[in-house]
DNA sequence: TCTTTATTGCAATCTGTTTGCATTTACCTT
DNA sequence: AAGGTAAATGCAAACAGATTGCAATAAAGA
C-alpha cells in the first residue's frame, strides 16, 4: 500500500493501523470508484484462507466512514455498499449515483447540481439545512447496445 | 370504506376483497399523503386484540404496490414506508421526498423537476430508460424555529 | 520489552422481511 | 342459499444484513 495520506489519516484520527483495516482498505483502493458490500469486501479478503471476521469489516467500514474516508451508500433497500473517498472527494463532497438495471454496478456522476435551484425554493417555504440525494438508474452505456 | 375506485382498482386486478386487504387501506387511508411502516400499520389494526397478522401486511403491500395502489419507498436503509397514491397520482406519477431529520416525517414533494435536464446530459453520454429518485433531508418548517 | 487501551474474533442477538404449508375464506356457480 | 375452488391467511421457521457483549489479542507509546 502506498497512499500515505490514508495512512496519515488514520492515525491523525487516533486510530490503530491494524491488519483487518489494511486489508479493507486495500479491497476498497483496488475497486476504486465503484461501491461495494460489506460480504463482498469479506471474500474478497478470505477467498485463499479466513484472515478477518465480517464484523471487523462492518466496524472497519464505520471507522472509516466516521472519519470520512469511506462513503456508505444505502442504495433503494439493498445492502449497504461503501466506497473508498478519493483525497479529492474530501474538498468537494457531492455527488449523484447511477445504477444499471442491467449490470447492476453503480457510478459515480460528476456533474452539476441543479437540485440546488430545488433547495432554494425549498427554503423560501421554511425548509432549512437541506440536503440531498439523487439517485438515477437505467441502462449503462455498455449495457445499452 | 367510502372511496369506491379503490375497490374497484383491486376487483379489476383479480384479488380479493379479503379483511386484512381493507385493514390496511383504511390505516392507510387515514395516513393520507405520509408515509408509514409494516410495522406501525400491524400496531395500529391490533392495537385492541389482534385481528391481523403481520405477514399479511407485508404481503397486502406488496400485491397493492404491484397494482399501482401503494408506493414503497426505501429511505436511507431504513424500514420500508408505504403510502396510499391518490387517484391523481395514477396520472401524474413523479415525486420527490423530503425527510425531517428532527421529527422523521416524510413529505412528498410535489413540483417541478428540473432532474430531466440532467437525464437529457446522461442521455448524449450513452445512458438510457433513466428514472430517478431525489430525496431531501433538513428540517421542516415546523421544526425549523 | 512492558503496559495500556483499542481492536479483534466469535457467538449470540437483532430487525425487517420472506417462505412453506396446512387451514380458512372470498366469491363464482348452481 | 349451499357448494366448490382457487386465492389468501396465520403461524412458525428461515432469511439477510447488521450489531453487540465479552474475553482474548495486538498496536503503539513509554
Amino acid at each position: 500500500m502506498d497512499e500515505q495520506w490514508i495512512i496519515d489519516k488514520i492515525k491523525a484520527a487516533g486510530l490503530k493501523l491494524t491488519r483487518p483495516r489494511m486489508l479493507v482498505i486495500e479491497v476498497l483502493r483496488q475497486n476504486k470508484n465503484g461501491f461495494i458490500s460489506a460480504d463482498e469486501i469479506f471474500n474478497l479478503i478470505n477467498h485463499k484462507e479466513k484472515v478477518c471476521d465480517l464484523t471487523s469489516i462492518y466496524r472497519t467500514l464505520t471507522s472509516l466512514e466516521e472519519i470520512q474516508l469511506v462513503e456508505k451508500s444505502d442504495f433503494f433497500g439493498e445492502a449497504s455498499q461503501y466506497r473508498l473517498l478519493s483525497h479529492q472527494d474530501h474538498y468537494h463532497h457531492h455527488h449523484h449515483y447511477f445504477k444499471c438495471n442491467e449490470c447492476g454496478k453503480i457510478e459515480v456522476l460528476c456533474g452539476d447540481c441543479n437540485v440546488v435551484q430545488y433547495e432554494n425554493d425549498l427554503k423560501k417555504r421554511g425548509f432549512s439545512n437541506l440536503s440531498h440525494r439523487l439517485e438515477l438508474s437505467g441502462l449503462c452505456p455498455s449495457c445499452n447496445k
